[in-house]
DNA sequence: TTGTAAGCGTTATCAA
DNA sequence: TTGATAACGCTTACAA
């Protein structure tokens, strides 16, 4: 493979052409021109400008300590939710001056730990962790070397950090009331497995903790939706043709079992409504399947921005006590759970 | 703000802690391990695995001028589609070596020059352009500088470079012909303003350009999404409600449009086959919006591969002729183009 | 206001 | 097989 002999202009470059020093050339790129007087600082924005002169960020990086550079572990990229939220740290990440460099895992362990090394290798200045569960040593590591960290949506196991995600408990309550308060009295709650991420497990323990005091029956479904989708049909078509007077109705954990599972009512040929279905995650799709499927939003936009001003905080400030910040789900009212 | 004092071991360090020289600790960590015998290649491991060392990229970089950083500019980060292309691109980079940095402009043209700058400056070694259409200088600086360039699916006046995306001629046959054949004979081309994207304006001159061929009717419509849809409502109310004898049908340049439109036609109360329907990008959704919606599917992951597989090829080659990639895309037939 | 010089953590070029 | 040593492009005391 040549090397490619990318000629870039440099300080060095720039001072001798403007017949200025390369500190005075640093200090005008340093955001230091004040200092400079004006003459000086024409000539050098004459000289910059003409050999193309931008900074080298690396060997900024290197001789500061400062890479400017915030690290994003993302589980699944082509999760709405992910990338909504991850246009919100990107946004803030570029407010403080920071850019972001994002690593999609596909929920995979090897990738995890892969690109944990990355971003460690690149001296990322914080980290936003959304991740399967325990990247275990690749994780502490960088947690030892001091970068700053915020779990995003996911606590990690041994991981003492600040938390940013939806109010699961609160979520799972509000979709307990509105499916009680529309009269549905059995559920299912369909879940991917709750071990790869902490907060299924809360949704699901706070479904079935909470059944008894709305006055509904209810069950949980958890299954994992890699390949086939027959499992979800014969579980779903089971739980529908069970005999029982109350109407019942499907509880979605995320978008991802949404879709599964509105596939699958339409397989089964279930009228939404008559059937109730709800599901956390707002979706494109989900006003336009008709009668409409009530969802629960979260707020993603505001999750992603917490996030990196949790960063910026421990940017500031030495070590805090994790906090755990939790952001309220808005309840959007459909067909779907309208009978 | 205060400095985080981040400690990270340095090749020196672990040098010392080995007792060997720095240049050989670079060679264990730079993939010349066999030249060193056994032994020391195991106290070197030791060592740096004691101190959590991790080789800084930014001082690789500096020195050897390989930042083996990919640098992505994505116009619209929440459009499925640029999600799904960039998740190919990510796969190729490191299956290359290589990481990628993704910036999002939002399709506004200011954040694509400051994007590219940032790009720039981190001295990224190929990059891939998704961008409205002209980002000028900040562009030109880049390929002046020798940076090889991929241009994804929308060309850039004045760039000559290597161009992936679908071949849209091709695309807009397959949909005349699959339309003509269900036996609609009057359409509505629906487009975001082709100004921004030569795609839109390939996709929609084939499609003026084409119609006789097939025996059909048509006219465009092209109108920003932003804001107000009323626009569009009237529009396509008023293309429905036009008397004629022939069956109508409206056919979508996008997915976003796509969206909209199936909103429109809802409120509308069309009855989709009756009202033939279909666009272009396939998305989750287009299966569950009754009777399912006809798209034509882009292979947005391999377009994706093959931009990076052309900066690849760039890097060891110089100069060649620039070349044209088109991809087909998929039929897939539902009942929106059903009558 | 401007400049000099010493690194930052690597790799590359020699030499041993 | 190993190791000094000089860059790489920049920032930052410290001087002038």
């Amino acid at each position: 493979m040549a090397a490619r002999s990318t000629r870039h202009a440099t300080l060095h470059e720039v001072a001798r052409e403007a017949g200025a020093s390369k500190t005075s050339v640093s200090r005008y790129f340093g955001g230091e021109r004040e200092r400079l007087s004006p003459p000086l600082q024409q000539r050098i924005d004459e000289a910059a400008r003409k050999l193309g002169y931008h900074p080298n960020q690396m060997a900024r990086g290197l001789k500061g300590g400062r890479s400017r550079l915030i690290g994003m572990l993302v589980a699944d990229i082509r999760n709405p939710f992910s990338v909504a939220v991850m246009h919100g740290v990107e946004q803030a990440c570029h407010e403080h001056g920071f850019s972001l460099l994002v690593c999609n895992t596909d929920n995979d362990r090897h990738q995890e730990s892969a690109h944990l090394a990355l971003l460690a290798s690149y001296r990322v200045e914080g980290l936003v962790i959304n991740a399967t569960g325990s990247p275990g040593g690749a994780l502490q590591a960088l947690i030892d070397q001091g970068t700053p960290l915020v779990l995003l949506d996911r606590e990690v196991d041994g991981v003492a950090a600040d938390v940013v995600g939806l109010d699961n408990p609160k979520a799972i309550d509000m979709a307990l009331a509105h499916l009680a308060e529309r009269g549905y009295g059995e559920l299912l709650y369909v879940t991917e497995p709750p071990e790869e991420a902490s907060s299924r497990q809360h949704r699901m323990a706070r479904f079935q903790a909470r059944l008894d005091d709305y006055g509904l029956l209810g069950e949980s479904l958890s299954l994992p939706l890699k390949g086939s989708t027959a499992a979800l049909h014969d579980a779903i078509a089971a739980f529908l043709s069970r005999p029982g007077p109350a109407p019942k109705a499907l509880l979605c954990a995320n978008g991802k079992i949404s879709l599964a599972v509105t596939r699958t009512l339409q397989t089964l040929g279930a009228r939404l409504g008559e059937t109730g279905l709800m599901g956390i995650d707002e979706l494109d799709w989900c006003e336009l399947v008709t009668p409409g499927i009530t969802t629960l939003a979260q707020p993603t936009e505001a999750l992603g921005r917490a996030a990196v001003e949790c960063l910026m905080q421990h940017h500031r400030a030495q070590p805090a006590p994790p906090r755990h910040l939790r952001y309220q789900p808005v309840l959007i009212p459909r067909g779907s759970t309208q009978r």
